[in-house]
DNA sequence: ATACATAGTATCTAATAAGATACTATTGGG
DNA sequence: CCCAATAGTATCTTATTAGATACTATGTAT
């Protein structure tokens, strides 16, 4: 698979780096990492992306091995989202992301605060 | 400054996928981890990026707020680029993003082995 | 027969980011 | 006077992403 090829081998920085490239995808992790969610429930949890764009964020998503996509055979479709086991893994990373940006949004407010 | 105008307010998440959007953000950051440097070095230690880009990589990261850039005035120039506070704060997320980037890695050779 | 709900696709456009290449400024040393 | 060393700028091109918009499929309920 395309995704899989071109990772091998590099750094864990650059791997890192290269699969959290997508401008929502730490958000979409941190949802999928509260609980499984279909399609719809996980697109009205981030307004600010379009249908198409969850959907290719998604796809990335997936196609690195991150989350996992479960079709259930029904109509109207059912679809659920949820972290693959090295997915679960990165909420260990998501936690010091949210400490660090919590962190980081203060010292922006530090700074308005005294200009 | 208008890095800091549209992150106000904002998630943690949010905050911090947009500090680190740059392609080579996570690597700069980790290479100025080890110790400051000066601007040919680090460019030596990421000879994958030209310097025009490593120049552009590195005011983003200043104006966002992460690096400082300190000039000595000296022919040739010497400027050497080192973590802000906020900054050394990040190496926390840099720690968990190496483990799991090597676990990630790992789970790519499994399934190359087993395809 | 028609409408509805859900999870999409297909196109096209606009915005952003990265990369290549060539050029600049300064000044101590030969 | 000319060169080397360092840290850049300035342009231009290309690639990558995201976003807007309109369309699709299908079984059930009315």
């Amino acid at each position: 698979m395309e995704a899989e090829k071109d990772l091998f081998g590099k750094c864990p920085y650059m791997t890192a780096q290269k699969v959290l490239s997508g401008k929502w995808s730490i958000m979409i992790l941190y949802h999928l990492g509260k609980k499984t969610m279909r399609f719809g429930e996980l697109q009205r949890q981030l307004p600010d992306l379009t249908q198409s764009t969850l959907t290719k964020q998604l796809r990335a998503l997936e196609e690195n091995g991150l989350i996992e996509r479960k079709i259930y055979p029904q109509v109207p479709p059912k679809v659920e989202y949820s972290l693959s086991d090295i997915g679960i893994k990165f909420k260990k990373v998501l936690v010091e992301l949210a400490i660090w940006g919590g962190e980081y949004i203060e010292t922006l407010k530090d700074k308005a605060d005294r200009p």
